[in-house]
DNA sequence: TATCATATGTTATAGCATAACAGGTCAAGC
DNA sequence: GCTTGACCTGTTATGCTATAACATATGATA
């Protein structure tokens, strides 16, 4: 049976959702919401050109370039050189809102913004799509490994490429 | 003077020694030795360029950019132009004799080839230093990520900034 | 010898990212 | 009110990273 009722508006920031078909505008929605209730608390500054940033990664469970981010916001009137695309991106990223796929030179909406940071990214070499998941066990290895060389660990990145469970079996 | 003995000319490939001044004459040999014993089986050729490119690369524990392999490879009367160093790069990724450093957008030699592929790697932000380690509990806690979502994945990128056992407790 | 695969080199171009500067807004303090 | 300073947005210009497309050479195969 489907839930009836979502203990979890979180679920998204599970990955789980990412790749299978779902309500993607209560999925944007809950990731917005969210955010509404960190931004005065945290010192967030959601500007009209950071806002759009944020809703224009959030219309898909994929990365985009800056380029392509670009392009949008010049389209809807913002700037149209590329420091009015990175400073929107890299103020998301140090706030925790977005995140960068290095693998893809791209961004990314955070989807369990404000919570467990250093995610894990899965990103689906068939359709594109990439989903976020919570790394505490992923961490903590990197962690027992840092230590065995004394190193102290400040950042990670976890990517992953592969195929996603719509993606598997058909080939491609 | 030159180590008595080795029992683990792998030790190197386990990061303790990155970060600790050490033999780096033999370090660097020992991988050399380890990659001629597999290229003839392994369908490695190592051609004048890949070879000299991989030696380039094994001088530090630094990750390269393309560029500065480049520069050092049209000194030494190569060509002068981008493709040749990526194509010599990217046939050693490929065929596991160095690592792509997508933080830094630069390689590094494979301090352990033909082992456990896919390891962590520690990025020093204090000395640039670079260490590689094995991957496998990460690659455990990866996998079983994935396997709640039903991600099947093909490749694993895991990096990590921040100090070495050098350059901590120094400010910088 | 003719053919094919592989390797190396070139020119040209695409794609990603930042430095440096200019103007605008707004609140704090005089 | 006016000034100051912090911050945001926009610009131009440039730098760094990476690949496409084409030309030539070499060596093994048939
Ligand atoms: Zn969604
Ligand atoms: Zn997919
Ligand atoms: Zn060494
Ligand atoms: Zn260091």
């Amino acid at each position: 049976m489907a839930s009836r009722k979502k203990p979890e508006p979180a679920t998204a920031g599970q990955g789980a959702l990412a790749f299978a078909s779902h309500d993607h505008a209560g999925c944007r929605g809950d990731v917005l919401a969210r955010v509404a209730t960190l931004s005065p608390g945290a010192g967030i500054r959601l500007t009209p050109v950071r806002r759009r940033t944020l809703e224009i990664l959030l219309e898909s469970h994929r990365a985009m370039g800056a380029y392509e981010v670009l392009d949008r916001l010049a389209a809807e009137g913002f700037g149209s050189q590329p420091p009015v695309a990175y400073r929107a991106l890299d103020y998301l990223v140090e706030h925790g809102l977005a995140h960068r796929i290095r693998r893809l030179n791209a961004f990314a909406a955070c989807m369990n913004p404000g919570d467990d940071h250093s995610p894990v990214f899965f990103i689906c070499k068939g359709c594109n799509g990439l989903a976020e998941a919570p790394a505490r066990p992923v961490r903590a290895a990197v962690e027992a490994a840092a230590g065995a060389i004394g190193f102290s660990v400040e950042r990670m990145t976890v990517e992953t490429l592969g195929l996603c469970p719509g993606c598997q079996g058909q080939g491609a």
